[in-house]
DNA sequence: CTGAAAGCGCTAACAC
DNA sequence: GTGTTAGCGCTTTCAG
């Protein structure tokens, strides 16, 4: 593959001129201008991005790290992320963990390496003691809210939807409420439902707690174990709209109503929901990734919220 | 930041040893690798990954060409691809064209600026005689067919399945049948689609090909023109689980029962069909990704056909 | 306007 | 075993 070299020379002009006219310098001749231009194209050249970006310490690709490639909510994320990403011309690389945290931490030495300027956290299972060394390396934006000085915050307000949420199934008479969570305790999202939980119900007794929920399987398994409690929950708000379509399943294949004999509420208005009619609270995860995006390539430290939305349907 | 050259003053040796040491070499004595390596942990040393890639002309990276990056059927593609990048310690970036044959030759040039060693294409806008001088810069693998001997194909019998599915929808007694497609005549499945039509019912209506579906809204909009023909349709082959899921939800608005009076069928297997038990035809996408995958590191120019799977539930 | 030359940070002959 | 040195392909002073 042919070099700036072999342009400069067949054109008879210096390597600086014709980085000059790749860069669209001014004070370049036209003659010169034209012929470098046309030595580009008789050779079919095209400049080596590699050396360019170890020049300029600049790569114009942000990484996003996710950990399942396969779920909605994540992927409404990196939907988000790319939208703009595709506007202002960024490249974006999946980082899949897994909630491995090694593999999160590898992950964040490319901004150290230099492969990447930024990366967006979507979920994390470090410590943020653990990620916030990495700022100085590169951009790093969160998609929950942390009060780090170093670290953008695109997020929606997971604590007051969950308490909305319970309230709503309060007002509606009920007060045995269970619910999903993907991850236990180790999880964000998973703590806060269960604080949200205690503020509007007091106690929570543990077996309304299902964790590992991912996909309508585990949902109907959630539902097989709630349903046959002694004292059975009238409500369930599942971590996400297909395992609340799980949870429905079950609930029909046992002759039991919805949401007359049990209600069920979902999460990210998910397409299986609208499908089924269920209820849901849509957090608005594609503009929360815009966001993370915009923040990431400005830099910015600043904490945004998007707000949610309760979407009522026929399910509650 | 440090750089091979501070390490190696510091630790007393050259700049050969250090790289030795970095790149796992034998023949350095054990005490200048010790020595290094304590150097390097002081220093809090990481090797400039864009100075390797240059002079490796290697960066472990590919690239997965998508239309649309929130697209259950792309996703899935994508999802097989990481999956095995994930095992194999690749990364990847995501290309999202929304048909724009101009960006996609822009990615395509990754390839040859070294960004890229190599690009998945899941769904492409440009032909293939634009597409292939390509591949002189690194591997092209397509997730379709196509015989040229330069790139490598991981793909379903796209045509086989729809000519599967017609048939059986034949032999259900249904002789009015209609489909949905994604884009019109310039996609290729669209006109495998078509292809199978005619060898199966022959003569095609322009009535019963709706195009431009892509989510449960299109397949709403589809079901209402359909069913408003004055010879209209006793089933329809939807592009997709999302698609069908909206047919099946106007139908449902309708009074027309499922699938006495509408047969219904989507594809890709999608929590929306599992839900409202649609009957579908599973691509098996995830395994088409991780074999596109494969074969883009090996530089293989395989040609590999995954088997679909009909899937019959409720709805036909 | 233009070119020479000094890097960016690393690898890999080659010589000792 | 180890160091010297010549690149990889580009940008960017600094003179002129």
């Amino acid at each position: 593959m042919a070099n700036i070299h072999d342009i400069a020379k067949r054109a008879g002009v210096s390597v600086a001129t014709v980085s000059r006219v790749l860069n669209h310098h001014p004070y370049v001749s036209e003659s010169k201008r034209a012929a470098v231009k046309r030595v580009i194209d008789e050779m079919d050249y095209t400049p080596n991005h590699l050396a360019i970006d170890l020049i300029r310490k600049k790569t114009r690709r942000i990484g996003v790290i996710m950990p399942y490639n396969n779920n909605q909510a994540f992927d409404q994320l990196l939907h988000g992320v790319l939208n703009r990403s595709v506007e202002l011309d960024y490249s974006v690389m999946v980082l899949p963990t897994k909630y491995d945290p090694d593999k999160e931490l590898n992950y964040l030495n490319m901004l150290k390496n230099k492969q990447l300027d930024g990366i967006i956290i979507t979920s994390r299972s470090n410590t943020w003691d653990a990620i916030t060394p990495y700022t100085k390396y590169g951009t790093i934006v969160a998609c929950e809210y942390t009060d780090h000085p170093e670290i953008g915050c695109a997020y929606m307000d997971r604590y007051g939807s969950y308490v909305e949420t319970f309230q709503l199934l309060k007002n509606k008479g009920h007060s045995r409420v269970a619910f999903t969570t993907a991850r236990g305790e180790e999880s964000n999202s998973t703590l806060l439902t269960i604080e949200a939980y205690k503020q509007i119900f007091g106690d929570l007794p543990p077996e309304y707690h299902i964790r590992d929920c991912y996909n309508m399987d585990d949902g109907g398994g959630a539902a097989q174990q709630l349903l046959h409690l002694d004292c059975r929950p009238t409500a369930i708000y599942a971590n996400g709209d297909e395992v609340a379509a799980g949870i429905y399943q079950y609930a029909q294949r046992n002759q039991l109503r919805v949401p007359e004999h049990l209600a069920i509420i979902g999460q990210e208005n998910q397409p299986v929901g609208i499908g089924l009619r269920l209820s849901t609270v849509d957090h608005q995860l594609v503009k929360v990734g815009e966001q993370a995006f915009d923040l990431t390539i400005e830099n910015s430290k600043d904490k945004i919220e998007t707000p949610y939305h309760i979407i009522e349907r026929e399910s509650i």
